[in-house]
DNA sequence: TACACTATGTTTAGGAA
DNA sequence: GTTCCTAAACATAGTGT
């Protein structure tokens, strides 16, 4: 039993690595509450055991994520770091993805309203149903409709074009008909927006993972 | 020079408290790096101490970073826990924010195809210059509005019911338009579909500094 | 394998400078 | 406030069971 001054090099016996590993994690967890009594500081710890499925967290993960949170405050509001950290690219994306939705809404709006106009066309939608707070936005769609159609008008005066493009549309040539929803390889803009949007919000995961990963970022 | 077993008390003087605080923390951080070196073992601690603005992680960011990233892939993976954590919380958000997504695609679509419906009535847009794996899609929706005219016109038939529905659309009262972008007052479910799916991008960013933040979620 | 023991090394409280 | 000191308390390597 004469021990001596133990080497700080990695131990190589298996056996005695874990004894070891055990003894001074139970140690240093020790003194890590100790720390966090006697002088009333937050404080956590995590170890990624070898020896565990999950990295333990000390002495919990609530008080680890409270501790992770201020730090990542304070990370954040260190405005003298120049680095473009990952808090800042999420930020961008953010403000990339609200521009992509105002302008999606807005062609939403118009194509809503061109729907409204066809199923008033089509007989399917009273005009006197439509809701007064739509009103002014059908309204408004209605005025550029007309204009769109106005000047179409004007082309085909002055050109004499002729007027194909007024022949009714033609039946579907096959019937056997796919529900809308399955429908997955059309490659209209306009859904392209909407799938990006939506990437978006998975890679938000993903980037905040990201954050926390192991990027040079600081 | 007695010392006498310190009891483990918050430590009231500020002075004495400063000073074991140095020391420990000192003691601490070097049992750490012990504990690493010995056992190979990722491992890092913070210390949100309150005598500097940002809490200390050791051994470095970088290394707290890829500690902290495991843990969480770790946590995502543990399934044993059954407490819905934040992880699984945001999984399911996003679920629910794909399903959603899924949903509004297939509503563009159907906006999307009577919008070109109507492009072809109003003579903007030429039949055949509608892309080739559009067609099949348009085709769809053509049939299911034919269907629904066809049923109007029945009721039409049978009831002799008068035909206001297909009065034309009367032009805007007002000719002080605003700009469709500005529009946000109108309360079109559709929209509101869209703007969950936004708030859930936005919210994620919340969420996810929930999950670092304080919920009680373990 | 894991736990118990204990001699020894290490940490640190309290005081001194 | 520091830093240095030292003994008491503490942690733990190696061993036994």
């Amino acid at each position: 039993m004469t021990r001596q001054k133990v080497k700080m090099t990695f131990i190589e016996n298996e056996t005695a690595r874990k004894s070891t590993f055990k003894k001074r994690k139970k140690g240093l967890l020790k003194k890590a509450q100790e720390l966090g009594i006697l002088c009333g500081v937050p404080i956590f710890a995590v170890v990624n055991s070898p020896y565990e499925l999950n990295p333990e967290v000390w002495p919990s993960r609530e008080a680890a994520n409270q501790v992770v949170s201020q730090w990542k405050t304070m990370s954040v509001m260190d405005k003298t770091k120049k680095m473009v950290n990952q808090e800042t690219f999420l930020q961008q994306r953010i403000t990339k993805a609200t521009e992509s939705w105002k302008k999606l809404r807005k062609e939403n709006k118009e194509l809503e309203m061109k729907n409204i106009m066809f199923d008033c066309l089509s007989g399917k939608t009273l005009v006197s149903s439509i809701e007064k707070t739509e009103l002014r936005d059908f309204g408004y769609v209605i005025e550029q409709q007309l204009k769109d159609v106005n000047r179409r008008i004007e082309i085909l005066k002055r050109n004499n074009e002729p007027s194909s493009a007024l022949v009714p549309v033609a039946a579907p040539t096959t019937s056997s008909v796919m529900p809308v929803v399955e429908m997955g390889s059309s490659s209209v803009g306009f859904y392209d927006k909407v799938r990006d949007q939506i990437q978006i919000t998975l890679n938000m995961k993903q980037t905040t993972n990201d954050l926390d990963l192991n990027k040079k970022q600081w």
